[in-house]
DNA sequence: ACGATAGGCAAGTCGGCACTTGCCTATCAA
DNA sequence: TTGATAGGCAAGTGCCGACTTGCCTATCGT
């Protein structure tokens, strides 16, 4: 849990993504592609940012709805907060790998 | 900057050694390799500890001191306060990648 | 001076990760 | 129903990162 969270924080495209999540929450796969490219000046396949899209949320940092053929990402901060209070706030004991 | 805290985050290891160093401050390279394989039965080369160690310098996460032929390790937490600030507490807009 | 201790450098191996490519499914509009 | 839009699955490529191995330097004790 701690691991997916640091893995998926480690790609700088993927936090590229969290700051768009965090700008406009309830964005598509294809919004978010279009911003990157346009915004940030990363040239990515629709794949790419989709598999960033997976890695963020099964590390709980994205949480998805569907509704119809759309699929809304909203940001989820809170399980970045947990695994840095290891360090800051309190000292956290960490449970895991 | 950003990039190497994350990236330093990114390994459980050196999540680990930081753990360590947070429970006390100033340890050397062979405390630090003593005490991940008796605490937490990492079986690890002194060369890889060695470069983890390097890697967390190198990200600002730890400060070096040297002494004669000893080279005490201290944490140093701001880097990792500084970047998580981008979502957290308040909104910091980041320069670089 | 000599051996032991603490650490550094460099090359090599190996697995995992980011990214692409190609094709497939599902929903909506006409 | 057909075409367009939104997204998913799976295999393949290339690179970077973690770790090892072998050897070298520096400091300390005696």
């Amino acid at each position: 849990m701690t691991d997916d969270v640091f893995k998926a924080l480690a790609d700088p495209t993927r936090r590229r993504i969290l700051d768009e999540l965090a700008e406009r929450d309830g964005q598509s796969l294809f919004e978010i592609c279009t911003r990157l490219t346009t915004r940030h000046g990363l040239g990515l396949t629709r794949q790419a940012v989709s598999q960033h899209l997976a890695v963020l949320e099964s590390a709980g940092l994205v949480r998805t709805r569907r509704e119809g053929r759309y699929k809304f990402h909203d940001l989820d901060i809170r399980p970045l907060e947990r695994v840095v209070a290891r360090w800051l706030g309190h000292d956290e004991p960490e449970t895991g790998a």
